[in-house]
DNA sequence: CGCACCTTTGACAGCCGTCAACTAATGTGG
DNA sequence: CCACATTAGTTGACGGCTGTCAAAGGTGCG
């Protein structure tokens, strides 16, 4: 039943592949694991609608704002950023994607936003139209999608509610968030550059620098390099958060 | 199939009700039509976990923050805000309901926002569990829901790239979108406060004070009162949202 | 009438965006 | 191996948008 203790996309699909159509055969990992993804692997043949893995290179395009909505997305390694770029030329980062996310799950006819890969990835993806009609049929399927639906809706609030702080507790949060997606690990090392980070939280990168640097004064984290980046005081950060 | 035709959850319980287990039966109308929740016709002696319609007036709370989540809420009159209020004592409001709305659908335990009455309203409750269960057995519920939440995400999203813009930028886009969720009519009668719009649009009161009158400067807009707005130049505010 | 509450308007300050210059890191070609 | 280009990051100066504080209308309701 839904939200019962399936935690990724990853492990959505894989759960459902027992109980349902088999729609994908995918092996869980946690994303802290380097080899997350690399396991992956799709009965291509049974189901034609499911392909890939595809690879990608860093900067590559998996489609444009404005394109058709083909497919659904399931990230198997690496990192892919939703960007949307505005008339005056600033670009919105919607969200980052890590290893079992899924993403481009959405009503519209056209992508609101483009997706771009961050890092080397690579994906695995299903037709739309597809997969829509087969949870039309199948209640495990479309079970499975409500859960990812939720999911995403829960965090893209929570994103929503950094978005109308100060500089230092978005970042705070972002931190947080990004530390409590990859299992917690007392470093983290940011495949995203500052400039991705600014778009992400609506601030500028001087500003990101800037207030890094404040967090690193004060004591609440440290920095090996530009993008390393060591929870030093989770409890100072956490208050930094609120 | 997912994303044919069904316009407001409303509608899809609706629609539902004819092809599933007849879940609710519910006649639906569009926003604008002042009656619309009255016609409100739950079977509740079928399904007894659908009960309502409960009636509330204005500032009542439907739930706390920290509540467990025993139900999701079909609005079937006036309007709901969900709200979070931060250490600091600022309030940050998630989103306004409009009758057919549904809200509270989570995958958590507890509800991360409260939900209060902006103007007195009548709301349906329906059993979290005993819904999701259901959709677990009936793909035609599961597939419902997946497309309130599919709904739910693209209108959160577009929420969500409002609040790193100026003032001017987020108030149009606040607007237009209430507007057409209204069905476009010439004018708006805002039932919330401009403290309850603020709130919600990361902005201060005086803010959107200062920002409305601006554009009735500009003659983008015209107000007959603090709260009745009415859009004069359409494209101009299209402009501004951009 | 008087008391809430909402809204309006003004003065002022601060956070953060903008612009600019400089450093560091990486890659490319000679 | 070095010169050079390119990109990412850092730091400083400055200004504007918007938050804060304060006080004065409005409006509705008891």
């Amino acid at each position: 039943m839904v939200g019962e203790k399936i935690y990724t996309m990853a492990d959505m699909l894989w759960h459902r592949s027992e109980l349902s159509a088999g729609l994908v055969c995918f092996e869980p990992l946690p994303h802290s694991d380097p080899t997350r993804g690399e396991h992956c692997n799709l009965q291509s043949e049974k189901h034609p609608f499911v392909r890939g893995p595809r690879r990608y290179q860093t900067d590559d395009f998996l489609y444009d704002e404005g394109d058709i909505t083909r497919h659904i997305y399931l990230l198997t390694s690496g990192m892919v950023r939703r960007c949307r770029v505005l008339a005056n030329g600033r670009r919105q980062i919607l969200s980052f994607s890590l290893p079992g996310d899924i993403f481009s799950m959405t009503l519209h006819h056209r992508h609101s936003a483009s997706a771009e890969a961050v890092t080397n990835m690579s994906v695995m993806f299903v037709e739309r139209r597809r997969l829509l009609s087969l949870a039309d049929s199948d209640s495990g399927v479309a079970q499975a999608l409500l859960e990812v639906m939720m999911r995403d809706h829960d965090d893209m609030q929570e994103h929503m509610l950094s978005l109308t702080r100060s500089a230092e507790s978005r970042l705070a949060r972002f931190l947080l968030r990004y530390s409590v997606r990859l299992q917690c690990p007392p470093q983290l090392s940011l495949p995203m550059t500052l400039r991705d980070i600014a778009d992400h939280l609506g601030l500028t990168l001087e500003t990101v620098c800037r207030t890094l640097n404040g967090m690193k004064c004060s004591g609440v984290i440290e920095r090996a390099g530009p993008r390393q980046i060591s929870l030093r005081d989770r409890s100072a950060l956490e208050c930094l958060a609120e």
